[in-house]
DNA sequence: CGTGCCAGGTGCCAT
DNA sequence: ATGGCACTTGGCACG
C-alpha cells in the first residue's frame, strides 16, 4: 500500500475511533518509564479505539512496545516514509514508530459491549476456604475474608477454639518467599493491634517452594495444602474424550 | 468475508507460519488456569507465527485471551460459523474462538530478527549504583552486585568503613512494603551467614510509601533517594521543545 | 488518587 | 525443570 495514502487512512481512522491492524516494516523508540530502541524488521501494529497502540513482532506472546489508552496519535509524512508519533502526557512517555512499508491494513469500527466471566482466582479460592475451614484445620473458624490492615488485606481471618487468632495467606499457585513474607507481615501486625504475641500462621497454596517452607517454619507458622477451585476443570473433562480417539 | 474461505485460508497460513490478523465477530471460551467466558462481540485476533494466540478487545491495553507459543490451532466449519480451537498440552489449557463473522483478515510471512535494545532497568540501576557508592552514603564500599543467596539475590553487597556489611535493595519506581520485606529477608540471611548482627539495610529508590518507611525504621532500616538512570530522558528533552513553540 | 496486591500474570536468569 | 524476581508489569479494590 502507498506510504501517503496510509498516513491520511489512518489518521482519519483514529480520529473516528476506528480500530487499526497492519503489518508494518519499521523501527522504534520508546521513551518514557524506560528507553529502547528496536530497528527495522516486520511487525504487527495495532491502534485500538482508545488510543492504545500495542506492536507485536511475529513471534512471542508480549508486546515489544505499547503506549496505554488515551495517548495521542499523529501522523508524519518523511520522503517516502510515515512517522508515526505517539505521545502519552500521564505517564509522560513517546512512542515514535518510523514506517518504511505498509504490507496490508485495515481499519473499522468494532463494537463489543461484553465482560469476560472468569472463575478460578484466589478470591475464589479464600471463598472456598471460608465455606470450608477444615480446609485449613479441624479447629479453624472463619471470621472474615479480606481483612483490611493498614499493612494490606488478610485473606482469611479467624481464630481455633481457645480464642487465638488465625491468619490465612492464600496462594493460587505454588507459594514463594515472598508469600512468607506477606503472611509474617500480617501475623506481626494482628499481633500489635490485637494485643497478644499468640497467632496463627497459615499458608494455603497447593504447592510450596522448600526454601518458602523452611522460613515458613522457621517462623512458626504451618502450610495447609489447599487446591485452588476450578482449576483445569476443562483439562481434565477433555482428555479422556482425546484418549478415546 | 466468507466464513469457509477464511476457515481455510487461516489453516494454511498457520501451517505455513504466516502471522494472521483479523477483524472477527466471535464468541470465547478458555480453560487453563482459570475458567472462563466472553459473549459475542467484534475483536482482533493475532495469530503469530510460533502459533501464540492472541485476542483483543476493542478498548484496553491487555489482551482479553490468548495463548501461549507452540499452540495446536486447528479450524472446524460448523453450518455458518468457524470454530477455532487453540490447545496448549504445555500448560493444558484450550481456547475456543466461535466466529460469526469475518471483516477483514490478513496473512503475511513476516521477517523480523531485531532484538529490543533497552536501558533505564532495576539492573542498570544497581549498575549505577556500584558505579557511584555515594549516592548510598559516603561510607559504603560495594564488593559486589546481583550477589546470589538462598533467599533470592542481592542488588548491591558491600561494607562500611568498620567493615560492617551493607545491603542494598534497588527499586526502579516506589518502593512499597513488599520492598521492605525482601530487604529484611537479605540482612537476616547475611547475618545468619556472615555471623554478624551488625548488618546494614538501605532502601535505594526515587520514593517510598509511608507505611514502607515506617515498617523500614521500625526494622532500622535506612531509604535512599536514588533516580533509576535514563527515567524520561526524553520527556525532559522534548517538552523544552515543546513549550518554545 | 495513592497504597497494596492479584494476575490465566510473562519473561529472564540462576542453580 | 524449579526457584526467585523484575516488569515501560497491568488492573482492581479500598481508604
Amino acid at each position: 500500500m502507498d506510504i501517503g495514502e496510509f498516513s491520511a487512512m489512518a489518521e482519519s481512522a483514529v480520529a473516528a475511533r476506528e480500530v487499526i491492524i497492519a503489518f508494518v516494516h519499521c523501527q522504534i523508540t520508546y521513551s518514557g518509564r524506560a528507553e529502547a530502541f528496536l530497528g527495522r524488521g516486520d511487525r504487527v501494529l495495532l491502534i485500538k479505539a482508545d488510543s492504545t497502540v500495542i506492536i507485536h513482532q511475529p513471534e512471542g506472546s508480549n508486546p515489544i512496545n505499547y503506549m496505554r489508552p488515551g495517548s495521542a496519535v499523529t501522523f508524519e509524512k518523511v520522503d517516502q516514509h510515515v512517522m508515526m508519533h505517539v505521545m502519552n502526557s500521564g505517564d509522560k512517555s513517546f512512542l515514535d514508530v518510523e514506517i518504511f512499508r505498509v504490507y496490508d491494513v485495515a481499519s473499522r469500527k468494532l463494537e463489543d459491549g461484553q465482560k469476560q466471566d472468569l472463575a478460578g482466582s484466589e478470591r475464589d479460592m479464600s471463598d472456598h476456604i471460608r465455606d470450608n475451614p477444615t480446609l485449613i484445620g479441624n479447629d479453624f473458624h472463619p471470621i472474615s475474608r479480606e481483612e483490611q490492615t493498614d499493612v494490606g488485606f488478610i485473606d482469611v481471618f479467624g481464630h481455633d477454639k481457645q480464642g487465638h487468632f488465625v491468619v490465612v495467606e492464600c496462594k493460587r499457585i505454588t507459594a514463594s518467599l515472598m508469600a512468607v513474607d506477606q503472611l509474617r507481615r500480617y501475623v506481626e501486625r494482628v499481633k500489635q493491634i490485637k494485643g497478644t504475641q499468640v497467632v496463627t500462621g497459615v499458608l494455603a497454596a497447593p504447592s510450596i517452594t522448600p526454601n518458602a517452607r523452611d522460613m515458613l517454619e522457621s517462623y512458626g507458622f504451618r502450610y495447609a495444602h489447599v487446591q485452588p477451585p476450578m482449576r483445569l476443570e476443562r483439562w481434565h473433562r477433555d482428555q479422556k474424550k482425546i484418549f478415546e480417539y
